[in-house]
DNA sequence: TGTACATCAGTGAACGCGCGTTCACTGATGTAC
DNA sequence: TGTACATCAGTGAACGCGCGTTCACTGATGTAC
């Protein structure tokens, strides 16, 4: 059952988008080597052909999932100049849609706390995902770049928090309100 | 090797106690019912004379952790009259001591990614705790208490993200810009 | 271009281990009289 | 107040289960000539 190259390369992509997803919707601790490899069409068994250890495809899926949402705002940033963008970009992470697509959401929110207790190589992949995003925002702000790299760390901090909390909070309207009111709040900045 | 009544209740507030210092500190799945008991001082047979199950205290030493850092807060702020008392908590929150105390730190910090793929029951609990943190902010915000509350939704969001953030990020500097970046605008709020 | 052999992606079962939970047991505490 | 018995907090071993990882095997692909 040897596959070519190609679909060997494919598969390998498969995993690390499976992977994700399903670390994003249940966690790093909840999601296990087999319901990754069957969320992507596979058995566990062939999960080592492409990578050493579960460590190794958390770090690789979380740079992927961390560059999917990088590349989402920046394509939101190009489709609308100036701070007209940015209050788009920062709409769209604040939305009742994202709060609740959690498999496809900010890596940030899923999987933040788990990461701050992890090696230091899958700290790095989030932090480098980080500072990307910063500098998206940043790059949008009207103001000094030193400047905007600096607020850009907490408008950044204000969506994290909010779509975190906005993921726990039982009361729906309580839910909406802080996700509503973060957005208020960093169109008057931004 | 019976126990008296007043052994048993403090036995168990340990073991509540324990709970939310090694859930804070290894995650709900990281931390196991060995090791909650180990960290009181028992050993893991007896847990199951004070609690049903893992998941009740989990919900029980939640409550605990939520209500200590509510009293902190409590604290804090009557120490202090006005707006310099809440800038006060909000420094102390946003401080890198309690950035690095992970174990007696803010559980939404550390737990909020885990316990919003919880029970219902578990949320519930990190709401109230929510909820009272916010009421707390707003009793000190120099508006009508509408807008105070709804102020007080995002800066806690900020607070939380921040220091969320600043425990992944693997950049010493950057950690700490994080945390004095979101000092300085939520002082400029309150 | 064709043939013979080596390689290796993927399968499915098995491995050891740690988890949450259960259980028989101990002996001090609580209760009934 | 004292005695006899029931209760139950805590221990330590065992339970089944799911986890990450390993392994023998299969058969299509890649390579050497």
């Amino acid at each position: 059952m040897r596959k070519s190259r190609q679909e060997s390369a494919e598969t390998r992509r498969r995993i690390v988008e499976a992977a994700s997803l399903e670390f994003r919707s249940r966690g790093i601790s909840g999601a296990g080597v087999a319901d990754v490899m069957a969320a992507a069409g596979l058995t566990q068994g062939g999960f080592y052909k492409h990578f050493e250890s579960k460590e190794h495809v958390v770090e690789e899926s979380l740079t992927f999932a961390l560059e999917s949402m990088v590349e989402a705002m920046a394509n939101t940033l190009a489709a609308t100049p100036g701070k007209r963008g940015l209050q788009k970009g920062i709409a769209d992470y604040l939305s009742l849609e994202y709060r609740d697509d959690v498999a496809n959401g900010c890596p940030f929110v899923a999987l933040a706390g788990e990461v701050a207790r992890s090696s230091e190589s899958v700290r790095d992949a989030m932090t480098t995902g980080f500072v990307k995003m910063a500098e998206l925002i940043a790059g949008r702000l009207e103001m000094p770049a030193a400047a905007a790299r600096k607020e850009a760390l907490t408008m950044l901090s204000t969506m994290i928090g909010a779509v975190t909390m906005a993921r726990v909070v039982t009361d729906p309207s309580l839910s909406a309100s802080i996700l509503e009111q973060a957005r208020k709040h960093l169109a008057r900045l931004s």
